[in-house]
DNA sequence: TCAATTCCTATTTGTTTGGTGGGAATTAAA
DNA sequence: TTTAATTCCCACCAAACAAATAGGAATTGA
């Protein structure tokens, strides 16, 4: 049950770019410096961000990445869905999942879907905006 | 960020020594063929429930296994962070978690620890009683 | 032209997952 | 007392996944 490395460093690239907005062009290699990550493995993870349309990038010299829409549009649950794949905790509520043979009698499935309701509500509930003006230090929720 | 089949196959099993409760012990062998999961791997995950007392054991022929306490006494969550580790969505937020060298800067940390909230409300909220009497048709949460 | 940058994709390394397999120890029953 | 059924223990294995690393092609401003 844990967010992989992906899925935090592209929640932590957004956040970069939406607090380092200038403008202008932000590189990867700030960004890595920054957040103290390598250069390279953030190439694929912000290249990810790029295709899906969630950061606009300008190649060549004094190229580099911007966020499209305003930090407040970007949700932590659309980040990490598309960088972890999925947030279902079991494979079976998968969007595209194939029917387990045990669904109409799994007896568990009930907590599960609970589960992936209260994982929804967290992840879809905040956004790049709300953690550009958090104090560093967590609140407790 | 999902849970395994140990965790899973966990909480069907003592849901199963739960509704099959008659007084007797409870063979492995017996789960399994219900469960349709291999008697080995079954083995292994009652070995870890045995351990942590959560079921007793009878050795020898006509062993088998029995619950210790009430079904209603057992959260999913219990049983998840026994077999599972931990239900942390990042390490730094487990209890013995050595200190990320970011955390009094970490803008990230709080929305990791509300998804860490959320799901512990939901899997603490729910006791293998809950789920023996529910309709196998999983209620929308 | 060249230096800086994104882009693409293959490879590597280590860990975890999801098991299988063999056999020792224990015990009720024949 | 033997036997069959069972838990218990631990070693091993294959495949998948995580977390990068690596190399170089394509693009573009200066």
């Amino acid at each position: 049950m844990k967010i992989s490395t992906k899925g935090r460093y592209a929640v932590r690239v957004m956040l970069d770019l939406a607090k380092h907005n200038t403008g202008e062009c932000i590189k990867v290699k700030e960004i890595a410096e920054r957040q103290g990550v390598s250069e390279k493995y953030l190439e694929q993870i912000i290249g990810v961000l790029n295709k899906a349309g969630y950061v606009k990038s300008v190649r060549g010299a004094q190229g580099g990445y911007r966020l499209v829409k305003e930090p407040g549009e970007y949700t932590v649950g659309m980040i990490l869905r598309l960088t972890e794949g999925s947030l279902a905790p079991v494979a079976c509520l998968e969007t595209d999942a194939e029917a387990c043979d045990r669904v109409d009698t799994c007896e568990t499935l009930a907590v599960w879907k609970e589960l992936q309701n209260a994982i929804n509500r967290v992840v879809d509930g905040v956004t790049i905006g709300d953690l550009m003006y958090s104090e560093g230090t967590a609140k407790d929720a």
